[in-house]
DNA sequence: GTCTATACCCTGATAGAC
DNA sequence: GTCTATCAGGGTATAGAC
């Protein structure tokens, strides 16, 4: 403890600052975009700490990554505990499954303030990344997660195929990347110059969690039909038995 | 026209090949992961070719993206004519227009066998590149088409605010976006290993469809609460003035 | 006009001195 | 742990061959 010298102070910092760095960066150009160089020279470290630290640009963006999206998801199943523990056996409400899920996920970044949002784009960002190595880290760091929200939704709509469950699922997920990506993606559909992004991040779960919401409980496509007009048209629901 | 010289008729074929090299590099690779020494390479030409005709990567990948994109939105745009046509001045259903939009993505995709299939998770990739430039590309090249829809829609659910349609046409991006950009994504939900991808794709438009049907049609998230809790969760809908 | 060869500066990565 | 030097590979630009 004495022991903490300024050697090993300084090294906790150039972690630190190197990662906080390569978040910004990251965030602001794409995996692709960022160099080593710029990160290492906003976090004001040479260009080889950063392969020192991490090994290399990929192991570096996995560890931004982690940070964050470690929390988050610790997050998610902690609330989906806490729900499905007062639920006492029953199944849950899909409503409270999606809140558990995607509200968290908005709710964590509102409260991060910039910081958050920031987050919620590299986030948004990194789910569209094509890069291989990216997914790869990404289902290992939801495997968890995933399962366990799969289950919950398996429980809460009995009469829904499990297979249709998780095209949904992975639907939704969909939805909510681009809404989170930024608003830059926004910018393909409307026209406006909505000054007021930060506004619309608080009104955009209500509208996200309502979209989900209607997708997820859609009436069921025709089996097995490959009819190329649908015709769940009406507000024919599924009637229980 | 007897002055169609060989040079000419390389000309022509230079063009071409690189740009149908440069169509499953980019598929295969992304954008940043291609190279234009790879493209050049397996087109066969010299490398400041590829610079010669289209002057940058980037616009090299804009001439891939719009050769195939305009096909498609002008197809897009047709059919649309079409059932307004029909419709004589009535609005459309909901489910006319994003089969319109949506359908003929996947059926023109479906249509074309393979070719298509490379198509369509190339416009999947791109629709969620991270890059700036591309979505200045796409943000022209959809313009148009947009445009039309948005009012399409407008005028098919006329008590839905259009602030809250053009969200929902967002999300419906995001999630269609997804779900072509490959079986990859699906991953991150899914553990089969499904070989029957290609089965799927003919599945995949009846269950897209209810899927965006429903989050479009989805009751109105209440008003300017910025309450977490979304209660839209029965079948309340919107009362008509 | 078309195409080639070549050079320029950037990137990520690595080895070795301190 | 940190830094310097160096490398192969990337996109881009241009001068010159046909």
């Amino acid at each position: 403890m004495g022991a903490m010298t300024e050697a090993a102070i300084d090294n906790r910092d150039t972690r630190e600052r190197i990662l906080d760095a390569a978040e910004a960066v990251f965030m602001a150009c794409g995996y692709d975009g960022a160099s080593l160089r710029q990160i290492t020279g906003e976090a004001e470290v040479n260009l080889a700490a950063g392969h020192y630290h991490f090994g290399s640009k990929e192991a570096l963006f996995q560890a931004v990554l982690n940070r964050r999206l470690h929390v988050l998801n610790q997050e998610r199943l902690r609330v989906l505990d806490e729900m499905e523990a007062k639920a006492g056996g029953a199944p849950l409400k899909p409503s409270q499954i999606l809140d558990a899920f995607f509200g968290t996920l908005l709710r964590m970044a509102i409260a991060h303030g910039d910081r958050g949002q920031t987050f919620l784009r590299l986030i948004g960002r990194t789910l569209t990344e094509p890069a291989e190595f990216i997914r790869t880290v990404l289902s290992k760091e939801f495997a968890d997660v995933l399962e366990r929200y799969k289950a919950a939704l398996f429980r809460a709509l009995p009469e829904v195929p499990k297979e249709e469950i998780v095209w949904r699922f992975h639907f939704m997920l969909g939805a909510t990347s681009y809404a989170i990506a930024g608003t830059d993606t926004l910018r393909l559909v409307t026209d406006w110059q909505t000054g007021a992004i930060d506004d619309d991040l608080e009104r955009l779960l209500p509208r996200l969690m309502s979209f989900l919401l209607g997708g997820l409980r859609a009436p069921l496509p025709a089996a097995a039909s490959p009819n190329p007009q649908p015709r769940g048209n009406g507000r024919t629901r599924r009637k229980k038995p």
